[in-house]
DNA sequence: TCAGCCTGCTTGCAATTGCAAACAGTTGAG
DNA sequence: CTCAACTGTTTGCAATTGCAAGCAGGCTGA
């Protein structure tokens, strides 16, 4: 997403944000208003708070912008700034063979599993700077048996919900 | 539309890509419509393509029928669905926060999505060529009315045809 | 000074959205 | 057979959305 390294207001005030982004673009309500094909009243009143504007005016708003749609639409709560910061997360994402509920699972296992892998990741940073002294291999049996005892129970829960789809 | 190539699903259908999800998740329209928090009527008119339903609507929606709210974005034209081409096998096998045996679980368990995907649509395609006469459908929807024929001619009176906007 | 143009806002209204109440059809148990 | 419980649809209506017409104030150049 191109909102990345942005400092991001406020979720909900998609109004304000439109002004600020208006205003930067120094062009007045107007030019906007006419820019983005929406009616200037309009437009004063989604600035203002005082209506919601659909997802297909906040369209026509960030092309009069000329920002990304989904700039508006995270401001306005209607997706999540979330972006896949791995090539698994974006191909299960994009493959067409999948169902969307299978997808679903996958993502959700896959996220689990990384998680698991970050709590690991501290426990062994906190191992490793408690142990000053040399001597890997107690810490290194530590990291193998725990994460046999997780992962088998997670393909039967993984494995069991397909059957649905 | 930037599609950069890929196969969409005809974008507009939403209504027809909600009941495919809710049919796939076997659950009628008022469990849905429950599960979702949107009235029933409601949402027979969105499947229908009676009505358009906003993004907030959308997103229940997906939450009721345990999808992302972005697919369903996607199918409504909101978002577009810009995604790598890169492939689910290649992504988990690079991955490297995955350890190997949680990349192994990863790929079984897509495999057999895959599996039991391609055993669907040759079942289907199976089921689609014995069933050469048209009608309602076979496919065990019993719940399907056969009143369609009064409903179309409702649709023209009622209003005119939902403007793509 | 003042007309013309700009700015953003107010107001009334048509169309749309989402709902509740009711309707109509189907199914399975008694 | 009846009937309760389920299914999806119809209908009328309140609230919301988006617009067009107009208002009010500010600025500029003749």
């Amino acid at each position: 997403m191109q909102t990345r390294g942005m400092e991001l207001p406020k979720v909900g005030s998609i109004g304000e944000y439109i002004r600020d982004q208006r205003q930067q673009a120094k062009i007045s309500l107007r030019q906007l208003a006419t820019q983005a094909g929406v009616s200037n009243p309009y437009l004063s009143q989604i600035e203002r708070g005082l209506r919601k504007p659909s997802a297909e005016i906040l369209n026509q708003i960030a092309k009069g912008l000329r920002i990304s749609s989904q700039a508006l639409y995270v401001q306005a709560g209607l997706i999540d700034d979330r972006e896949p910061d791995s090539d698994v997360l974006a191909a299960i994402r994009a493959d067409q063979e999948l169902s969307e509920r299978q997808r679903q699972v996958l993502l959700d296992i896959y996220e689990s599993f990384r998680k698991e892998n970050q709590a690991e990741a501290a426990a062994e940073a906190e191992r490793t700077s408690q142990n000053a002294q040399p001597g890997p291999e107690p810490s290194g049996t530590d990291t193998v048996p725990p994460e046999e005892g997780v992962a088998p129970s997670r393909i039967g829960r993984g494995q069991s919900e397909p059957k649905e789809g």
